[in-house]
DNA sequence: ATGATAATGAGAGTGAGTCTCATTTGCAAT
DNA sequence: ATTGCAAATGAGACTCACTCTCATTATCAT
């Protein structure tokens, strides 16, 4: 279990939160959680969502729109990129082609020498309209 | 002048917010542009980056951080992609090969057909340590 | 069981960004 | 130039996602 490796521990709350974003199987906000797991103090799982951030369980979407959203962390599901609809703020999870994915991240490791950046991860989401909204 | 398209006028303010966001030359903040352009109004830059936005001038940055960030947009700089410095949070721009954008739009454009969904733009971020705070 | 310590939750607090509204400015037409 | 009017300004009130506080409660090791 990841929280152990941080003297965290395995609450009820913890589980529940953790269920509710397994549940949805697509990124979720607060108000999301909240509806799928009444009961549970907004408190708590800003709190919990911060500590399962810092874990490495969870991992936190800011796309523009009021809520930030989370999701399993990428070593948890593996890496994908985002859908992101500009209408109703719903993302959704993809994947890219193997190859695609490789000549993204030499070209990108390029970019940051030149910069001098130290590369840490990237994202590449795309906006548009979902089926609902298009 | 693209304000005018949307009857919005090109006055002091606005022109001074703009030279702001220029004489940066990378993406800025609220903090920013009242650092470069003392004795604007916060309520006034903030409703003029949304007149700017809404017209295209100027696209908005959502990065994880206090503040968003603000550059011109797309159409008057030219497609590219952002260094995001997850210790000091500065943002600098960066363009990738043209052929290895052209590959990601492709795919970009079959995941989309896949989940019924129209694309409008993409955002490919690399997050980690900018020369400074490395 | 019992103690030490971490987690909980209710509500107060914080702060970026938005809204309000009385005043000022830009623009067009006389 | 002047006048009239609609849009822009700016100071401060307001909103609301998120964080902090702290007294109470749950978890774990012994």
């Amino acid at each position: 279990m990841r929280l152990a490796r941080h003297d965290y521990r395995y609450t009820n709350g913890r589980r529940r939160l953790v269920d509710a974003i397994a549940a949805a199987g697509q990124p979720v906000t607060l108000p999301d959680i909240v509806a799928s797991a009444p009961g549970l103090a907004p408190s708590s799982i800003y709190r919990n969502l911060d500590v399962l951030e810092r874990s490495g369980v969870v991992d936190r979407i800011t796309a523009s729109g009021d809520h930030a959203y989370f999701e399993f962390a990428e070593p948890l599901l593996s890496h994908h990129h985002h859908l992101i609809c500009v209408g109703c703020g719903a993302i959704e999870d993809f994947r890219l082609d193997d190859d695609v994915e490789a000549s993204v991240d030499r070209s990108l490791s390029e970019a940051a020498g030149r910069a001098g950046f130290t590369p840490l991860r990237h994202s590449l989401d795309l906006h548009g309209y979902c089926a609902d909204c298009a």
